[in-house]
DNA sequence: AATAAAGTGCGGTACAGTCCGCACGTAAAT
DNA sequence: ATTTACGTGCGGACTGTACCGCACTTTATT
């Protein structure tokens, strides 16, 4: 069960990002072509999953998201460390640092948030 | 195309923990109960996708990783960050810091690797 | 009230993913 | 050579995902 398809995830983005829309207004920020039909299809799986809710305006039904970005997020993340950092977020660091996706700007940024959480820590996991 | 359907990436952790292993110990090691049937469907689905070889040794054939764990880990990175984080590695971190998977010791260790790379850059990505 | 435009519900096809049984091959043991 | 144990190949069933057309409903327009 992971969470959400592909198509899914799409509709599930631009919901996050926009707020509410109707299926029309979601099928033109959709990345690739799709029919109205189709799309409508993926809504009412939301639908069903409960990732949605939706309610009438005019004539037509705006969708909104029910399941927040952030759970999904941590979700997706679980399930990556899971599958290639044997679950340890220490590896998930390593290869995130290694994995030529961060500029030096963002190594610097990095370094800043982790001393600002550092002395801050407002939501730390106690380890020891 | 999500690279792997669940039960083909539990496979491929499996393979990438132990190396070289015959359908029989994969079986073993699954984490939910599955007949040697439905095991070597996935298996023969990952030879055809190219993600395996296998070679007889004895009897059986015994299967190894041919896609490596590293580029798994890039390819999800980029979906998540993508689908989550607005495709900025920066709300990632943001995302992963304030997600209190990290205890204290890993904010240290993640100060600690960002101030080593930082200091020497093997791999960094240049920006400006 | 008739029409046009916009939107919905429903149903349907095609293919992928998950799961399995069974007949056949292979190699060692008797 | 026959049996037994282990392993494989093949094909099948069932479910989920992706995708779409069409008939119907609703609202605004004339």
């Amino acid at each position: 069960m992971p969470e959400f398809t592909k198509g899914e995830l799409e509709i599930m983005q631009i919901l996050w990002k926009h707020g509410e829309m109707k299926p029309a207004e979601i099928q033109e920020h959709f990345p690739w072509e799709i029919t109205n039909s189709s799309l409508r299809s993926y809504l009412s799986i939301l639908l069903d999953k409960g990732h949605l809710t939706r309610h009438r305006r005019g004539k037509a039904y705006f969708y909104r998201p029910r399941t927040k970005q952030e759970s999904t997020f941590r979700k997706m993340l679980n399930e990556l460390t899971r599958a290639c950092c044997d679950g340890s977020v220490e590896k998930l660091l390593c290869h995130l640092i290694r994995s030529e996706k961060l500029s030096e700007d963002d190594l610097l940024e990095l370094k800043r948030i982790a001393e600002a959480s550092d002395e801050e820590p407002t939501s730390g996991k106690e380890k020891s």
